[in-house]
DNA sequence: GCTCAATCATTGATACGTCAACTAATATAA
DNA sequence: TTATATTAGTTGACGTATCAATGATTGAGC
């Protein structure tokens, strides 16, 4: 095993460590799951959205986008309603209450990432992102 | 929401979708789960080690590691047994086959890895395995 | 020596992601 | 128009992480 990997492997192993780490941090400071809040931004920044349309969107497989949905519904924050014009279709849209709940959670998800990127510039930021979104294709391109 | 955190969300979201993307990825090119592999390479590097122990080095959650090694066993993996001086502790150490399959295994893994990195310079995976240091050690500090 | 605390391991409940199988509705094409 | 394919959504099975509760063993203080 070639020195040189030692170094990859840690940058592996760290990345993993990391969402690790985060997960319930963020679910603590914020009051909710990173993926349920970006189901609740991608419906804040629209009226209405098809489950399939917002599936695209985040980019998580069909099914816990279903569960996601029925449970935040649940909750009350978001109505889902059939498509008339094509019962394939569920649109899904955010309740007032959603709306105004959103609020507070994107403001402690602020708040949240202020605190893990304190000590990088804005140049660090800019390059750290570059890198992960390079990272990011790279996978995309297996097999 | 202000406008640079537009960007430093993004980090934070890719850090996310990378570990998702990641998980699946690595277990089909090495036939084994990435925390796995990490508690089969541990156990390589020494004769035998209390679970306890092994835990600390690997850093997830105890209840993880018993499941992770039951499974081990059962497949031949690994060998548990209880240290006759004090029964609370289970020593755990790599089988004969775990052993030599865990070659495998690593040079697979490195496959992987070289293929997420590829373009990236031996200047740039030392940057960025610095940043993620800085990001850990930031997440480590929350709460 | 006996009780209480500490330590390791296990198990149960829960959360969230994947894939695969299924249902229902619509589109296509013979 | 009727059989077939496609598409959206749901559900089930599974893997793996967390926390909390429990069991078993050992250590410490009285």
């Amino acid at each position: 095993m070639s020195n040189s990997n030692i170094e990859d492997e840690k940058i592996i192993n760290r990345l993993y460590e990391i969402h690790r780490r985060t997960a319930p941090k963020f679910e603590s400071c914020t009051g909710i799951s990173q993926t349920r809040l970006e189901l609740l931004h991608e419906l804040y920044e629209v009226e209405e959205i098809s489950q399939r349309a917002l599936q695209k969107k985040v980019n998580i497989d069909h099914a816990a986008v279903t569960r996601h949905l029925k449970q935040l519904e649940e909750k009350g924050m978001v109505i889902r309603r059939k498509n008339p014009d094509d019962q394939r279709f569920t649109y899904v849209s955010l309740s007032e209450e959603g709306r105004t709940r959103i609020i507070h959670y994107r403001e402690e998800k602020e708040r949240f990432i202020s605190g893990v990127l304190n000590d990088f510039s804005a140049e660090e930021r800019k390059v750290l992102l570059d890198m992960l979104t390079r990272i990011q294709h790279n996978i995309e391109r297996f097999e």
